[in-house]
RNA sequence: GCCCUCGUAGUUGAAUGGAUACAACGCCUCCCUCCGAAGGAGGUGGUGCAGGUUCGAUUCCUGCCGAGGGCACCA
């Protein structure tokens, strides 16, 4: 829409002024609507021309005629300030929208490009905390970003199935047979059993500090008997997997996040020690100092280990044949990680390795900065730590007792059912609303309020439109007059809703998600400057036509732009 | 020691090198006989320091100060 409107004045200028050279990337939006519509900076022009800025500013002010779109033509300063006709405006980004509905803003940028994305790299045997939480809302966020931008996205999970933190725990549970652990198990119901393994690995790692060499060798011993895959400690590893793999599966599902495949690192390590043998036997890998690592200090990028001096595996064994497989199997022109900046030099690393193997793909790493607590860093092991199910179950009671207060007529159904989405939505806005290179100081106190910056902001901007619509009882079909949208917040909706397409495509080669959530959040600010001084249902049946249609597209954009960050638009809350 | 990120109002965050630095929360005043007050109106208050590049710097460069992270057996 905004290059059309754009090469519409281009021309115009040009009709005037042809030695002017203007590409569409010279115009800017104004700050303030006050400024009109579209700008055009003159900064440039002024050493081509020998004049200054503000004065080629009023000059082309003066000679070039408002003509179709533009209705007004303003110099302010160094800038030339166009402002479009209302009611052209109005006809023209209202009926792209009720043509497209909930595809306007959709995107061929990525057109066929296929990208595979890996986020929420969970650890089996551990604690799903809120740190966890931003890698599941960005890397989905994102994810829907892209498709939305005409990719094709294969959204998958990489599991940590098979690390040494799962020996340490299960050592400490089945060998070092602690009397609390036993207890636990022996009574047999264990409510959150995911919950529970983070706590035994939190306090098997305590204990082997505790004991050390001794505890360290039995450690390694069990973990040897999990790789080979038979007996009893196999069974226990099994087992206590499975109870992880369970409770992501139910937090994925809660979150309303869904992968096309999930791996886990039992599944590609064996194929990953011959690849090892492999480049060993061709020196591209070497032994030092008992370990077998990779030299990359000619690339500046240090050395990376490979295995442990007592043959143990490391990252990167696993994820070599991962790479390889998804490059393979996939037929991928891109391969996107989403991963804590802590790793962006183990990316590098892993990044170089494949390049060195021939691998040509595009490679990104996603990096994000981690999320820490008022209180400071996240530790399980300290119990400076939220985890899901804290959060989840804090944030479910004040939406209950939010909605409740509301609806006293609803069913228990129907308030969990909006309680559940205004919760998932906090969650998820809360996570992506800040840029990717801010840590998250997450407080969950701020993060659970339902007013100002939030997800519940903007639901209930939709919802209080749903409202309207439903009460005015207009169909929104046949001639709309939309020449009768003239006020000044008619005209400041209808500009906005022009600009999600443009949101959209710069949220998604940013790979920022914020961008969008900041849109939207302006939106429903002017939707509620809209609604305090403009009365819909009122209205005269013709005016009052064309207004339900704007909202209606308002509606549309903000479900739309929710949708993308994960988050529902609920008619009611 | 080397490398990376960040430093904006009391707090948490925005700002392709451009117009009067934008919000939220907090605090103080107000607004439901009016389409949903999870809302709205007003007030309060800010670019770590010192240079440089530029017509113009929160943004780019250098140095310093401060916070965090990474750099061989953690994942």
């Amino acid at each position: 829409m905004w290059p059309k409107i754009k090469k519409e004045i281009i021309k115009l200028i040009e009709k005037s002024f042809p030695d002017l050279k203007i590409s569409e990337a010279d115009f800017v939006f104004p700050p303030n609507p006050e400024f009109g519509d579209l700008s055009l900076p003159c900064f440039n022009f002024a050493k081509a021309v020998g004049n200054s800025p503000p004065e080629i500013a009023k000059e082309l002010s003066r000679k070039i005629e408002p003509a179709g779109i533009v209705g007004k033509i303003v110099a302010v300063g160094p800038y030339l300030n166009f402002f479009l006709d209302k009611r052209k405006m109005a006809s023209l980004v209202l009926n792209q929208i009720l043509k497209d509905k909930e595809k306007y803003g959709n995107s061929k940028m990525g057109k066929g490009k296929r990208a595979m994305i890996e986020f929420s790299n969970a650890n089996t045997h551990k604690e799903y905390h809120v740190g966890h939480l931003r890698n599941l809302c960005y890397g989905d966020a994102v994810t829907r970003l892209l498709a939305a931008s005409g990719h094709k996205v294969i959204p998958v999970s990489y599991i940590n199935d098979f690390g040494i933190h799962v020996a340490k725990t299960l050592w400490f549970i089945y060998k070092h047979k602690d009397p609390h652990a036993q207890t636990i198990i022996k009574q047999g119901t264990i409510e959150d059993k995911g919950y529970f393994l983070g706590q035994m690995y939190s306090d098997a790692t305590k204990k082997i500090n505790e004991i050390g060499d001794n505890a360290k060798r039995e450690v390694g011993e069990f973990m040897a008997k999990i790789e080979s895959r038979h007996g009893l400690e196999h069974k226990h590893w099994q087992e206590t997997r499975r109870w992880s793999i369970e409770q992501f599966e139910e937090i994925y599902k809660e979150m309303d996040v869904k992968f096309d495949k999930v791996f886990y690192e039992s599944e590609v390590i064996d194929e990953g020690r011959k690849i090892v043998d492999e480049l060993f036997r061709k020196n591209f890998l070497v032994k030092s100092q008992g370990a077998v690592i990779a030299n990359l200090e000619k690339y500046n990028l240090g050395v990376l280990l490979f295995l442990r001096s007592d043959g143990t595996a490391l990252y990167p064994v696993a994820d070599i044949p991962l790479a390889i497989k998804k490059f393979k199997k996939y037929k991928l022109d891109e391969s996107i990680y989403v991963v804590d900046v802590r790793q962006s030099l183990y990316f590098q690393q892993l990044f170089k390795i494949l390049e060195l193997l021939g691998y040509k793909q595009k490679m990104i790493h996603l990096d994000y900065e981690f999320v820490k607590l008022p209180s400071g860093m996240m530790s399980s092991r300290t119990g400076n730590v939220i985890t899901y199910e804290n959060l989840r179950t804090e944030a479910m009671e004040r939406a209950i007792a939010e909605t409740k207060k509301r609806h006293t007529d609803w069913s228990k159904e129907k308030i969990d059912e909006i309680a559940r989405e205004i919760v998932v939505g906090a969650i998820k806005f809360e996570m992506v609303k800040v840029g990717k290179e801010q840590t998250i100081t997450f407080d969950i106190d701020r993060a659970l309020r339902f007013e100002g910056y939030t997800a519940a902001y903007l639901q209930y901007t939709h919802a209080r439109i749903c409202s309207i619509i439903r009460k005015a009882k207009v169909k929104i079909s046949g001639k709309i007059d939309f020449t009768k949208l003239h006020e000044k917040w008619e005209h400041d909706l209808t500009i906005n809703l022009a600009k999600f397409p443009e949101t959209l495509e710069k949220a998604a080669s940013d790979y920022n998600p914020a961008v969008l959530a900041g849109y939207l959040y302006e939106l429903a600010k002017t939707f509620s400057d809209f609604y305090r001084d403009v009365q819909v249902i009122k209205a005269d049946p013709e005016t009052k036509k064309a207004r339900i249609a704007l909202i209606f597209a308002v509606k549309t954009v903000l479900a739309k732009g929710l949708s993308i960050l994960g988050i529902a638009a609920p008619e009611e809350m």
